[in-house]
DNA sequence: TCTCCAATTTACTTTTACGTAAAATTTTTT
DNA sequence: AAAAAATTTTACGTAAAAGTAAATTGGAGA
């Protein structure tokens, strides 16, 4: 049996279904360079590699995080540079997006913590009302 | 001496230079209907209140929700409903919320993850090249 | 080969979240 | 009070991230 990431290829709307979204969606990030399917004639097909990257690209956005900033840190996976300046920067750049994701961790925190007081207050409300849960 | 938040009001250019934004960023906010500032002749005047309600959006916005995302989680925030169907509909839609807010930390989570990595061989290469750090 | 459905290309449109500019007040400073 | 600085309103503009529509094209099956 096949996993899921032993397959050779994908389609775009086998991926579109997964994922739920749409083929604009898919050919908008590769217009924007982030996928490069190959092509059977003119027809995307899409690699495990692919796959993994559109995941990739998702879980940015549900961070909040622009195209351009996705591509940014992708452009961090690659091997790192060898000329120092360049190794520097990069570590630089690595820290300043680590510090982002630290803050939006605090934000998040902060309001999971609100949205816990609320449910406690509804709950107390519901009680009062006499309501089983 | 007084502290940051028993001033009795704030001019709007108070808060643009405190939180780094636009005049227009905290007017569009008011056109959305999610601050209401009060005025003294035409000019807009913030209380503390107003100024945490301002925080809350711009946390908001780190975390990558939109303006309708911020305007409902913000009625959340209100005394809870004392009808049982409302009760019931508020504490549904706080638990949403917040598995929404535990994916995007589990997003998080992994994204330092790999980004730790990312440092981790800038570092090595780093040494590999014999450059002090 | 014909047919039909999925995929592609091209191009115009939409929505969100502001930016920017102009002109008219208002407020503050001198 | 006059000048300067800040604020407001109005209105058009824009960039990002797709949505949508139309016309083709390609491949799979009958």
């Amino acid at each position: 049996m096949k996993a899921k990431d032993t397959k050779e290829f994908y389609t775009i709307t086998e991926l579109t279904r997964e994922f739920d979204i749409s083929t604009r969606t898919v050919r908008f990030y590769e217009d924007e360079g982030l996928i490069q399917p190959v092509r059977r004639g003119r027809t995307r097909l899409f690699k495990p590699s692919d796959r993994r990257l559109l995941m990739f690209i998702l879980r940015g956005k549900r961070l909040g995080f622009s195209i351009a900033e996705i591509r940014e840190i992708k452009g961090m996976y690659n091997e790192p540079p060898g000329e120092e300046g360049q190794l520097k920067l990069l570590i630089q750049r690595v820290q300043e997006k680590r510090d982002q994701l630290y803050q939006k961790r605090r934000d998040i925190e902060e309001t999971i913590a609100e949205l816990d007081q609320v449910e406690e207050q509804s709950l107390a409300r519901m009680a009062e009302l006499g309501v089983g849960v």
